[in-house]
DNA sequence: AGTCGAGCGCGCA
DNA sequence: TGCGCGCTCGACT
């Protein structure tokens, strides 16, 4: 199993209406390979299986989506799903986060 | 506070 | 081979 196939499965299992961050992937797989994390979505096999825009910086902004940084679309779709963003950040952020 | 540099795993040149 | 990325954290101003 690779690296990046365990980190699409990690973002399979997230809930709608909800998100995690690269952070806590990457802690799931025991490596501070954080960047890894980004990268492992960016190069994703199956983009429409993979809800990447539920994954954010741990810091509660978004970080990117379909392979560029700031993604207006990330945002729309995050609303969609119950998830209010604003100034670039997740509101409630600790409440919709996913810890698995 | 704000800034800087290093560390990770893999893809692409 | 070598570099850079959808990041984070610790160390230094």
């Amino acid at each position: 199993m690779k690296f990046n196939e365990k980190v699409l499965e990690l973002c399979k299992k997230i809930p709608r209406g909800r998100v995690t961050t690269y952070k806590i992937i990457a802690g799931k797989l025991k490596t501070k390979a954080y960047r890894a994390v980004g990268t492992a979505l960016k190069n994703n096999n199956q983009p429409i299986i993979i809800p990447c825009h539920r994954v954010i910086n741990s810091n509660g902004s978004l970080g990117g989506y379909q392979g560029k940084l700031s993604n207006p679309n990330k945002i729309e779709l995050l609303n969609k799903e119950g998830i209010e963003i604003k100034n670039d950040k997740i509101v409630e952020f600790e409440k919709c986060l996913h810890r698995y």
